[in-house]
DNA sequence: GTTTAACCGATTGTCGACAATATTAGGGAT
DNA sequence: ATCCCTAATATTGTCGACAATCGGTTAAAC
C-alpha cells in the first residue's frame, strides 16, 4: 500500500531483465542481496552493479544509500560498500526486537481481526500443512511469511509493521539455516493453529501468549542453528 | 561509535556555516528538519537546499534518500521530497512502540550496569534537578533525551538503540509540545529518580517496571498534548 | 630482509549539462 | 466567472566527464 518506504515483501523470482527500468534499481539490488546472491562483507562496485542492473550509476548509488539506512549493505566513505555482515549476537538481538514487536502487534490483531481475516489465516495454515506434506520446508517457509505479514496486515499498525520488515530483511540469512532443523516444522504448524485460534476468539491476553510460545521457539531454534553452525563453521573465501 | 548508521544525537546548534563539508549534508538538513526549521508538508527544493547547506546537488540528492529511507521526509518520484508530517495516530503508534522497546533495553541495562553508570545516571539526575529549580523546561528536556540515552549505551543493544533513535526524531515534534504540560517536569524528575533506583538493585523486573510507569506517564502526557492542539488547532500557511 | 617512498590502476565523489516530468501561468470558449 | 487547453517555467532524473581517494605494487634505501 505504502509505495514510499514499504519493504518488498521479499520477492524470490530473480528478475534480473537486460534492461529493467532504472528506477526500480533499489528493489532489484534489494532482491539480490536477501535472497542471498551476494556473500556478507561482498564489495558491491557501483559500475558492475549498474551493467548487472541494468541502471546508470546514479540510480545505484542512490540504491546504495538507502540500503545502508536500511541495514542491508554499509557504505563507507570513499571505500565504497558491502553487503553487511550481521553477526550472530546481533541475529538474536534482532530477534529479540522482533519478538516483542509481534507481540505487540498480535494483540492489536486480535482487536480488529475479521471472520474474513480469521477465514484467510485458516487457509493459510491449510496450505502449510500442504507444504508440510509434501516436504518441502522452502515452500513452508514461504507461507510462514506469509502468514505473519497477514497478521501485521490485520493489527493495522503501520509503525511496527515496517519495523517488523526491515528486521526480517536483515536476519534472513539466517532463516535460512532454521528451516533445517528436524522436526521444526510440525511444531510450529500447531503453533501457528494455536495463535489462529487465540485471534479467533479475540482476546489480545491469549493472542500474545501464543504468539509467544511461537517465537520462543523459534529463538530456540536459532540458537541451535547458530550453535550448529560454530561447530561447522563455513570458511569464507578471501 | 558506530559510523555508518548512527544517528546524530540531536544537536541543536545550527552551524549553517557558509562553506562546510559536503559529506555531512546529511547531518546539516536533518538537524534543520528536527529542530523544526522547515515545517511539515514543506517542499524541499533540491537546488534551495544545496544552496543553503553549501553542497552540491549530489549531496542534497542522497541526504534526502536517506531521510526518505529514515521516515523524516518523503520522496515522491518526479515530485521532490517534503518533510513528512506524522499523524496524531502515527505519533501515538511510534511511541506504543518506543515503549516496549525501552522496556526490553532497561532490562539488559539492569544486568549490565556498572557502577560508574550509576554515578554518572546520578549526576544526570542531578543536573536535570538544576534544571527544574532554574525554571528551564527547554534544558530539562535535552538532559531527559540524554538520560534515556544513557540506559542504551548501558544496555549495549544496538539494534533496539538504533530503532529508539530513529523513532524519536520522527516524533520530536510532538515531544516539543508535551514539555508545555504544567507539573509534568517534577514528576517526570521523580520517575527518573525512581529508575536510577531501580537500575541500582540491578533487578530487570524491577527496572521494567519503573520505566513502564514513567512510560506511561509519557504516552498520556503526549495524548493530553494531542487533545489540547486538537481544540486549539494551529493552522498551517498553503 | 625489512622498511619506506613513490607510483599506478581501480573506484568513489562531485560537478555541470541536458532530457524528462511536473507545476504554474496565460488565453480563449462557454 | 469558470473551465479547459496550451505554452512557459520550474524542478527532478540521468548521463558523462573529471577530480579525489584508496589499495596494492614496485622500486629504492638502509
Amino acid at each position: 500500500m505504502k509505495a514510499s518506504t514499504g519493504a518488498p515483501p521479499t520477492r524470490t523470482t530473480p528478475p534480473e531483465g537486460p534492461a529493467e527500468r532504472t528506477s526500480d534499481a533499489y528493489a532489484l539490488l534489494r532482491n539480490e542481496i536477501v535472497s542471498g546472491r551476494f556473500h556478507p562483507n561482498e564489495r558491491l562496485v557501483e559500475a558492475d552493479l549498474a551493467r548487472l542492473l541494468g541502471a546508470g550509476r546514479s540510480a545505484v548509488r542512490a540504491a546504495l544509500v538507502r540500503l545502508d539506512q536500511e541495514g542491508l549493505v554499509v557504505l563507507e566513505p570513499n571505500r565504497g560498500a558491502r553487503v553487511r555482515l550481521v553477526s550472530d549476537r546481533e541475529a538474536l538481538e534482532i530477534e529479540e526486537v522482533r519478538v516483542i514487536l509481534e507481540q505487540m502487534i498480535i494483540r492489536h490483531a486480535a482487536q480488529r481481526v475479521t471472520a474474513a481475516d480469521l477465514r484467510d489465516l485458516g487457509r493459510s495454515v491449510g496450505q502449510m500443512q500442504e507444504r508440510l506434506r509434501e516436504g518441502n520446508p522452502l515452500g513452508y517457509s514461504e507461507l510462514n511469511a506469509e502468514f505473519h505479514q497477514r497478521i501485521w496486515s490485520i493489527a493495522d499498525h503501520g509503525t511496527a509493521s515496517r519495523l517488523l520488515a526491515n528486521l526480517k530483511s536483515q536476519s534472513i540469512r539466517f532463516q535460512f539455516r532454521t528451516i533445517l532443523r528436524p522436526g521444526r516444522t510440525e511444531r510450529s504448524l500447531h503453533e501457528h493453529e494455536a495463535i489462529v485460534e487465540a485471534l479467533a476468539s479475540r482476546d489480545p491476553d491469549a493472542a500474545e501468549a501464543a504468539m509467544r510460545q511461537h517465537l520462543s521457539q523459534v529463538v530456540q531454534t536459532l540458537q541451535w542453528a547458530i550453535d550448529v553452525q560454530r561447530h561447522q563453521p563455513i570458511w569464507l573465501p578471501r
